[in-house]
Order: structure tokens, then C-alpha cells, then sequence
DNA sequence: TTGTAGGCGTTATCAC
DNA sequence: GTGATAACGCCTACAA
């Protein structure tokens, strides 16, 4: 039998609006009633209930993080920072599993489920372009890490093309002209991989290099097991490899992992670096070069856009903004830089 | 203005009830009456209020897991777990960061927050044995990865000591003996550091050797970077070192960083083993021997016990049982073993 | 400053 | 099978 409100006014001998401005630090209350009331709330036990809040205030104070899996660490990292910005805000997230699945991420956005929070942080991976109509939702919504799929959704946005131009540039620099890429799949669409491949490619062609198909490896899923897979099967094809890039920082470490078993050094032999800049690459033996693409700041960007459009009571409409957060080239000892960790 | 029931009664010319009977799959519903609501349901982009479904019905079909940081790659998989776990339960996952931090830990157990859902998997770190009486709560509650603090709550421990006691064997019989420990700081209590930390000192002393303080590295939060300080300051003491062993598996590899930079050649110098099976460790260079201690088994039985209680309405009670789950010793190459990536 | 009435959208009860 | 009606616990008027 849980204590409510009436329980708490008629043991104070008060009226339930009195209790209800108490807990909500309502400004007019006499300091006495106040004392009264929260000596009968602690007598009592009383705790407030959620849900009889919720439905009448039409708000539930949670917002969705919809992510394709916790275990990668870009997204554990990301999950970490988005909590930590939701709960300055006030509102508690309830993280989603997508698994990067399309489907699984057409129901993130449609589900009944989805309505059990004011509004959604999203970061999609396997929605197609011809999904974007589906972006346009009548509830709060913020998109992250890929280019806007629709103009009227607010988008939290990386560099992926700068960074992966500054990384191929790094390569260049350290005099790397065989470069592999660990990861490729989709070349043409606005996703984080086409994005990442793209700008690198172009930076070859800018200095006059053209990148050779057979020192791409391709990686459907992005995981250290596709990257060492993907790594193996560009390395079989003995065209010679002198530097790896991998278009995110697990891909990155799986190949390095295959560079250690076959006895090639580190970044003598081959050098090699990632994108995202988690925690691990600072660590690893030796630490991984990358990009930092301002995750803490795109986690605090987003939440506060949700939040800021939640509050207006503004669900979509033309005002869809993106912003991108520009991305820092992270040197480390995996292309001959120093060895400090992070 | 959001459709309500009532809309879609309306608009199908039935009661609220009968809609209520279709989108709850009841039984005793006529095939065209319920063709016709779920039409209008469609006509009308009917979607359910939780908050007042949740108001009605006294539970919410949410779980809260407790968990000091998502950005460790051992809670990061456990919370992937456990939401795939809960899902096959009909259950949603509301992850809480408490930081390790015993007030923020007290606060997850208390807040009203909590009451926004059915039950909670908690995995507690800063708690005190002083603070046991705090997890008689009135609600369905679960503990994770530390012995029962109390013993009416229900528990799902791993085998810190058998597994400490497995790796200290394994590293005899590759004949260490000079093994530093990495991680150790209260040796006392009932928390994973502490029976991990017994596991391993006892059965040196089975063998007859006695751990030597000073290759004992303190580290209070388990984190890569703990770790590796850790790792130098017993360095640092001379006293020599052919083995480390980390409490958890960041440590181990934060400690590995150091023996990488101090050119200690791993195995062949210095042997390290750490507890925990993250997927990290099994693509490493060298890979980490390590304890899995039953992660994925962990997950779900939480999730069982804990729906299980809410099912039956036993917020707690003296039913607390305590499962301990059996961990396993995974050989890899930083102790010698072969290569295999997990 | 405090009390009262009504409604938030759903489910449960019990007639029909 | 289906339909009124009363909870569920809280909040926002408006009244006192």
C-alpha cells in the first residue's frame, strides 16, 4: 500500500495541494506548514509517484538514447558523457539498442516504447537515404554523427571528412604511399563510412596518389574481429602494405592485431591509425594515432538541443540545425609519434 | 493534441474498453470488431500513453541497472547484457551511473527517481558493510559481483575467490614467483578487490610463498590509467618482477603499457593476467590471459531473478538467495598461451 | 497562503 | 462480446 499524497496531507493536516507545493519548492508556503509537512513525509515514507506525475504533467523528465550497441566503445564512451549532460539538465536517459539494424532502428523511432520519453537522441547506422521521410517525427529529435538524412531534424554532426583528410595526411607526411583502409563498405551514401572514406581518398588524389581497391578491406560491422579480418584479406593479397588506416579506432586495433601476429612492426613496417579516439588507442602497445571528433562536445550539444526544443514544446517544424563539431588529429607512437598515453 | 483511446473509440464507434481489449491482444474480441479498431487506430495514428498506462496498471515495464561508469568496458558489456536480457523479458533498461561514489550509490537505491521503475539490478562499489541495513528496500532488488551485503536480497556473485585462486595457480606453474599485484586496496572487506586480492595471496601460501607487500601496486579506481601507475610504482621499488597480476582486466592492460614502455619483454620477462574476459583483452598485443568470470550468465540470471520478483509481487522478504557463478580461466599469450584471439 | 473540483489516459469491475 | 463507471495519484485552474 503505497503512501500518497493524501496520506501525507491528512497526516500533516493540510490539503494535497499543500503537500504537492511543498515537494515542488513552490514559493508560497509558510516555513511551519513546509516543516509540518516534511516531518509527516519522512514519517510516513512517502516517495512520489512517477507515473501519476508523468501523465499529468504530459512529460516524463527521460529522454532516449538510441545507439547500435553499448559494447562498442565509441558508443559506451558517448552514453557515459550524454547521461552525465542529460542529468545536469535534469533528465535521465534510457539507452536503446539498436544493434545497427534497420529495422530495429525504424522501431526506435516508431515504437510505443519511444513514448515513454520526451524525445530522442539518435545515431543511426543502418537507415538508407530513402529512409529520411521517416526522420520526420511529431516528437523532439536530435541526429548524431551522420550528415542530416532531413533538413527540419536538429544534427549533431562530426568532421568526418576533415578528419580523415588530416589523417591521410599525416600518413603522407610520414612518407606512407601504400595505404590500406580497414572497414570501407559503403562508398557513396552520407554515412560515417562513406564520409571517412571519402575524405581520404580525396587527400590521396590531392597529392597526386591514387588508392589502390585491392588495399581496401572491407568490414560490414564495425568490431576488432572485422578488422582483423578485413586486414588478412588485404594482406593475402600481397600487394604490400606500408601504412593502415582504419576508419574507426576498434577496426583500427583489430588490424594491429593481425600486423602483430605476422611479425610486422609497428609503425617501422607499418604504420597505422583510427578514428574516435577512445580511450583504449591510448593504451594499446603501441598507442594508437586518430582522430578525436569532439565526442564530449557533440554528447553535450545534442542533449542540450533536446532539450532546449523539449522545453519550447517545439517537436520539429523548419527549424532543423546542424552543427559540426570539427575533429583533432591525435598523434600517437602507431605512426612514429611520442608515446605518452593519453 | 495527441489521439487518445477515446478518439479511436469514437472514431470506430465502440467503448474505450473494447480498444483497450484490442491493443491488449485480449482474447473475447470478435474478429470484426477488432478489424474495424485496429483500422481506426491506423486512420488515426493512435499510439498508447504509457504514463497513464503505467498509472493504471502500478507497474512501468522498466528496470533501472545501477552501474558505477558505462565507459568501463566491463559494465559496458555487462549493461549490453542485461538490455538484451530484459528485452526477452518484455522489460526496458534504465541505466544509472552512480560513479562508484558510496553517496551517489545510497541515492540510486533511494531517490524517487527509482520509483520510476519496477526493480533494480544494482552493482555497488563505494558501499560500506555498515551501510547493509540500507538494501532492505521495499522494492524488488538484485545484487551484482560482490558478496550479499545483506541476506534478505537477492544475489548473483562470480567466483572472485576460486578465479584469483586460478590465475595464481596458473602463474606458478609457469614458474613465477616474484608476482606483483595490481589494483589491491582494501584487503578486508567483502568487494571484489578485496576477494581477489584473497584468492590469489592464499594460494601463494598454499605453494609455500608469501606475497611480498612491496609488489603490491594500490589502486583505488580500476582504470587503465590506475593501472599503469600502479604497475610503475612497484617497478619503480626494484624488487623485481616475472609475473603482474590484475585485479581487473583495465588494470592489467594499464600495467601492460608500463612493461611496453619500460622495454619488459610480455611473457618472456614478465607474465600478466588480469579478471574479467573484456573483449579488449583478447586482441591486445599480447593478448591477456585472464578469468572469465561468467559475465553473459550473470546478466540474465539477474534479470530472471529480479523479473521474477516482480511477477510475484516480493518486493523482498527472507527469500534472498545467492548464486554464485563459476568462473573460467582463459589462456592467452600473455602468459605464454597461443594466439588465438577471443 | 491554502483548499476544492476536475481532468490527465488507461485499466478493472461488473453489469448487459 | 461489449459498454458504463470508478479508480490510479498527481497537477492546474480557480476559489476562499
Amino acid at each position: 500500500m503505497p503512501v500518497t499524497m493524501r496520506d501525507v496531507a491528512r497526516h500533516a493536516g493540510v490539503s494535497v495541494k499543500t503537500v504537492s507545493n511543498v515537494v515542488n519548492d513552490f514559493p508560497h508556503v509558510s516555513p511551519s506548514t513546509r516543516e509540518r509537512v516534511l516531518a509527516s513525509i519522512s514519517v510516513l515514507g512517502y516517495r512520489m509517484n512517477f507515473s501519476a506525475r508523468n501523465l499529468s504533467l504530459g512529460r516524463t523528465g527521460m529522454i532516449t538514447l538510441a545507439v547500435p550497441e553499448l559494447r562498442l566503445p565509441y558508443f559506451s564512451e558517448l552514453s557515459d558523457e550524454v547521461i552525465v549532460a542529460a542529468a545536469e539538465r535534469g533528465y535521465t536517459v534510457l539507452v536503446e539498442r539498436t544493434g545497427g539494424v534497420r529495422e530495429r532502428e525504424l522501431e526506435a523511432l516508431t515504437s510505443d516504447r519511444r513514448r515513454m520519453t520526451d524525445g530522442l537522441i539518435f545515431s543511426p547506422l543502418g537507415l538508407r537515404p530513402s529512409d529520411a521521410h521517416r526522420l520526420e517525427v511529431d516528437y523532439p529529435l536530435v541526429l548524431l554523427g551522420e550528415r542530416a538524412l532531413h533538413g527540419s531534424v536538429h544534427h549533431v554532426a562530426m568532421g568526418n571528412v576533415a578528419g580523415a583528410r588530416a589523417v591521410a595526411e599525416h600518413l603522407l607526411e610520414r612518407g606512407r604511399r601504400r595505404i590500406a583502409v580497414v572497414g570501407s563498405y559503403d562508398t557513396r551514401g552520407a554515412g560515417a563510412g562513406s564520409l571517412r572514406t571519402q575524405g581520404f581518398t580525396r587527400a590521396l588524389a590531392d597529392a597526386g596518389i591514387e588508392h589502390d581497391p585491392r588495399r581496401t578491406g572491407e568490414a560490414l560491422e564495425w568490431t576488432r574481429t572485422t578488422g582483423a579480418e578485413a586486414m588478412r584479406r588485404v594482406l593475402d593479397r600481397g600487394v604490400g602494405v606500408d601504412a593502415v588506416y582504419g576508419l574507426n579506432d576498434v577496426l583500427a586495433l583489430g588490424a594491429m592485431r593481425v600486423l602483430y601476429e605476422r611479425g610486422l612492426r609497428v609503425p617501422e613496417d607499418v604504420a597505422v591509425a583510427g578514428f574516435d579516439d577512445i580511450e583504449e588507442g591510448g593504451f594499446s602497445c603501441p598507442s594508437l594515432t586518430t582522430v578525436q571528433p569532439g565526442r564530449p562536445e557533440i554528447a553535450r550539444t545534442a542533449v542540450w538541443l533536446l532539450v532546449d526544443r523539449i522545453a519550447r514544446g517545439a517537436p520539429a517544424g523548419p527549424g532543423g540545425r546542424e552543427l559540426v563539431v570539427a575533429p583533432e588529429l591525435v598523434v600517437r607512437e602507431s605512426t612514429g609519434g611520442v608515446g605518452e598515453p593519453a
